[in-house]
RNA sequence: GGCGAUUUAGUGUAGUGGCCUAGCACGCCGCCCUCUCACGGCGGAAACCCGGGUUCGAGUCCCGGAUUCGCUACCA
C-alpha cells in the first residue's frame, strides 16, 4: 500500500461515541497503521442544534482508552487543520461561492413549512430537477429580487443542482461499483444561512479533498449518498483525486431488527458505548465498558471481529496483529447482529492472560468498593489471589465473587452444602483437622498437601467429605481453587480459626 | 412507496467451481480431569434463503423471487 494513504474518523459531537462508531473509527486505524499512513480525527459539528458539550472530549478519551491513536486532530493539530468544522466557516463560505459562481448550485428560499406543504401536497415530492422550477429559488427568481431578498436579510439555503438522468457510479472497494440515476437524488441542501454553517455533505467533500483524504471509510447508511459525493467532487473539479470508499457494514440489534441503539443495552444488559457516558441534560447515565470491566484490548479485538476475519482460524489479537492482518477482502458486507455474549468471553480470554501485578491493580477500586481496605493487605498477597482466581471470571468486578474469602473470612456457610457436607461426625473431625493442621511446620501447598490427605487416609476417612468440609469451614461454601493453595495464602492461623468457627457456627443437620 | 445494499448452524464467521460427508469460535448439552466450583481437554446437537439455469460437477457463476438492513431532512 501507499504511504500516502490518510484516513479520517469523522464523528459529531452529538452524545457519546457509539459501540459502532468505535469499530469504524478501529478499521480506520487498522488501515492506516498498516499502511504507514496518517489517522485524522475531524469533528464534525455543523449541526448546530444537537452539540452536546462534553461529547467531543468523550470521543478523545473513550479513543485513547482503546489505544486508536490519532496522527491529526483538534487536540493533535496538523498541516490542514482546523480540524473541526465549526472553525472551517470561511472554508465552507468560499467553496459554497465557488459552486455558485459556476451554476452548479443555487439559492432557495423556501421556509421548512413551505416545503412541508409541497412534500404533502405531492407524494414522493422531490427538491430536484423536475421540481426546483417551481419553487421560490435563484433560478425561478429575478437576479434583483433574489439580492433583494438576501439584503433584507431572508434566510435561505444554498443546493447543490443535481443534472438529471445521470448514471452515478462509485466505487467501494467492498462492495464493487454501485450505480444510482441522479434521478432519485435531490438538491441536497449544502448549506444554510441560519447558522452560517454547512451541511454534513458539503463540509465533508471539501474537507476530505483539502485534508488529502485517500480513503473514506464509513458505516454502510452513507452507501445512498455516495453518489451526491461523487457528484460534488467531479463539480469541484477533483474528481481525479477523489478518494477511495469503503462501506462497512453495521451493527445491528443481537436480536430483532434493526441497527443496534442505546435501548438495546440497557434492554439487554450491556454498554453500547465505550465509556461511562452522563448525559449533560438530563442526567440519565448510560453504561460504558471501561466502567463495565472489560479491557480495552478485548473491546477492541472483540469489535476487530464483528465485520472482519483475518482469513483463518485466529480470534485472539493484539493491536499489532490486528494492524498487521487487517484487510478489506475479508471484510463482510451484511450487518452482524452484536453478538455481546462473545465479549465477555473474549474479556474472559484476556483477563486470563494478563500479568497478575497488572489485574491485582485494576482489582483494588473493586475491593474497596467492597468495603476492603486493600492498604490492608500485602500487595503480594493480592497478586498472588488474582493469579489464583483470575481464569475463573469474565470480568474484573467478578474477582470479588471469587475471591472474597481471601479478604472476609466466612460469616454464613452455603445451606445445601452443609446438608450434604456437614454430616454429624464432621465437628470432631474438623477438631482433629485442626491437630494435624498445628503441627504442620511448612504451611505451603506442596508440603501441607500431603500430610493432610495422608492423615484422612490413615484414620480411614472418606476424601471428599473430610476434604469438603475442610473447605466449607475455611471458604464458606464448596467452590474454588485447590484447597491448599487457598490455606497455603491464608495461613495457619486464619486457617484454624475459620475451622474452629465453623465447628461452633454451623448446626449439625437433625438425622 | 422509491432507491441501494445484503443473505452459510441461535450468534460471529471460514469457504473465490471438484480438496465440503461444509471448517472455526461463542452459546447450549454430555464426558473426562478433580477434594468442590470453575478453567482446560474430548465429544455432541445445530447452517449453505427459495426457485430456475450454466456446468461432467455449484455453498461457490448467471437470472428471478423472497429476506433483512440502510437511505429517502435546512441530522450526521
Amino acid at each position: 500500500m501507499s504511504d500516502n494513504v490518510r484516513v479520517r474518523f469523522a464523528p459529531s459531537p452529538t452524545g457519546p461515541l457509539h459501540i459502532g462508531g468505535v469499530r469504524t473509527a478501529l478499521y480506520n486505524y487498522l488501515f492506516a497503521r498498516q499502511c504507514g499512513g496518517k489517522m485524522i480525527l475531524r469533528i464534525e459539528d455543523t449541526d448546530s442544534q444537537r452539540f452536546v458539550p462534553g461529547a467531543e472530549d468523550y470521543i478523545n478519551e473513550a479513543l485513547a482508552w482503546l489505544g486508536i491513536g490519532i496522527d491529526e486532530g483538534v487536540r493533535e493539530g496538523g498541516p490542514y487543520g482546523p480540524y473541526k468544522q465549526s472553525e472551517r466557516r470561511d472554508i465552507y463560505r468560499s467553496h459554497v461561492k465557488l459552486l455558485l459562481d459556476a451554476g452548479k448550485a443555487y439559492i432557495a428560499f423556501d421556509t421548512p413549512s413551505e416545503l412541508e406543504a409541497a412534500r404533502s401536497e405531492r407524494q414522493n415530492f422531490q427538491y430536484d430537477a423536475s421540481t426546483r422550477g417551481t419553487m421560490r429559488n435563484s433560478l425561478t427568481l429575478p437576479a434583483d429580487e433574489v439580492k433583494a431578498l438576501i439584503d433584507g436579510g431572508a434566510q435561505y439555503v444554498v443546493r447543490f443542482k443535481v443534472e438529471p438522468d445521470r448514471d452515478v457510479e462509485v466505487n467501494d472497494l467492498l462492495r464493487g461499483k454501485v450505480v444510482i440515476n441522479s434521478n432519485v437524488l435531490d438538491d441536497k441542501v449544502l448549506y444554510k444561512s441560519a447558522d452560517d454553517l454547512p451541511t454534513y455533505h458539503l463540509a465533508n467533500i471539501v474537507d476530505d479533498h483539502l485534508m488529502k483524504i485517500s480513503h473514506v471509510i464509513r458505516g454502510e447508511e452513507w452507501l445512498p449518498s455516495a453518489p451526491l459525493h461523487v457528484l460534488l467532487y467531479e463539480a469541484f473539479g477533483w474528481a481525479d483525486t477523489m478518494p477511495a470508499f469503503v462501506h462497512l457494514p453495521l451493527l445491528l440489534k443481537p436480536d430483532g431488527k434493526g441497527k443496534l441503539s442505546k435501548r438495546d443495552g440497557d434492554r439487554l444488559g450491556f454498554p453500547v458505548f465505550p465509556l461511562l457516558w452522563t448525559d449533560p441534560a438530563t442526567g440519565a447515565v448510560s453504561r460504558g465498558y471501561r466502567e463495565d470491566g472489560y479491557l480495552p484490548e478485548a473491546v477492541v479485538n472483540f469489535l476487530a471481529l464483528l465485520g472482519w476475519n483475518p482469513g483463518d482460524d485466529t480470534e485472539i489479537m493484539s493491536m499489532d496483529e490486528l494492524i498487521a492482518k487487517f484487510s478489506f477482502a475479508h471484510c463482510s458486507r451484511a450487518g452482524a447482529k452484536f453478538a455481546y455474549e462473545k465479549g465477555a468471553w473474549f474479556n474472559h480470554q484476556y483477563i486470563s492472560e494478563m500479568a497478575d501485578d497488572r489485574l491485582a491493580e485494576l482489582f483494588k477500586p473493586v475491593l474497596a468498593a467492597n468495603g476492603v481496605d486493600a492498604g490492608a493487605f500485602a500487595d503480594d498477597y493480592i497478586v498472588r489471589v488474582v493469579s489464583l482466581v483470575k481464569n475463573r471470571v469474565n470480568f474484573v468486578r467478578e474477582l470479588w465473587d471469587v475471591s472474597r474469602f481471601f479478604f472476609v473470612a466466612p460469616v454464613e456457610y452455603e445451606a445445601k452444602s452443609v446438608k450434604k457436607r456437614w454430616s454429624a461426625d464432621m465437628p470432631s473431625i474438623m477438631e482433629e483437622l485442626i491437630g494435624v493442621l498445628e503441627n504442620i511446620g511448612d504451611f505451603s501447598s506442596s508440603a501441607a498437601e500431603p500430610v493432610v490427605l495422608g492423615w484422612i487416609a490413615d484414620k480411614g476417612y472418606h476424601l471428599g467429605n473430610v476434604m469438603n468440609a475442610f473447605r466449607l469451614a475455611v471458604v464458606g461454601e464448596c467452590k474454588g481453587p485447590h484447597m491448599f493453595e487457598i490455606t497455603e495464602l491464608l495461613g495457619k492461623d486464619e486457617t484454624v480459626s475459620r475451622i474452629r468457627r465453623a465447628i461452633r457456627e454451623i448446626a449439625v443437620p437433625e438425622c
